[in-house]
DNA sequence: CTTATGACTATGA
DNA sequence: TTCATAGCCATAA
């Protein structure tokens, strides 16, 4: 048992991410115990059901900041009146302000 | 079986 | 600082 596949462990560590918080891929890759697998972070994202499925990728975001271009749930725009709307800060160049809102495990 | 691709990250210019 | 390329490895065809 507890081989439930890669995406799933993801799922689990995603969904204990607070609001007002951020992470990103490779950190949630780390926290599975694979940071090798970031890039594989963000396809389980794609293939997760979403809030729906009591996964906020919208809290999942780059090393950078960043979010993710194209493939947020309308637009990084959207995404980022999400963050902002649980408390997530943004710079002035549009990326999340990570020295307040990463999110670490024992927070 | 092999090849191609990807919501990433690190490194170099 | 930004932009381009390499490496990473699971999934799909």
């Amino acid at each position: 048992m507890e081989r439930e596949g890669f995406f799933d462990r993801v799922y689990g560590m995603v969904r204990q991410v607070p609001a007002g918080r951020v992470v990103s891929y490779g950190q949630v890759a780390t926290l599975v115990g694979e940071p090798r697998k970031a890039r594989f972070v963000g396809f389980a994202m794609h293939a997760s059901p979403g809030m729906a499925g009591g996964v906020p990728c919208h809290r999942v975001v780059f090393k950078d900041g960043s979010l993710a271009p194209g493939f947020a749930f309308g637009g990084p725009d959207v995404q980022r009146r999400m963050l902002e709307d649980e408390g997530v800060v943004f710079c002035e160049d549009g990326r999340v302000d990570m020295k307040r809102c990463a999110w670490e495990v024992g927070l």
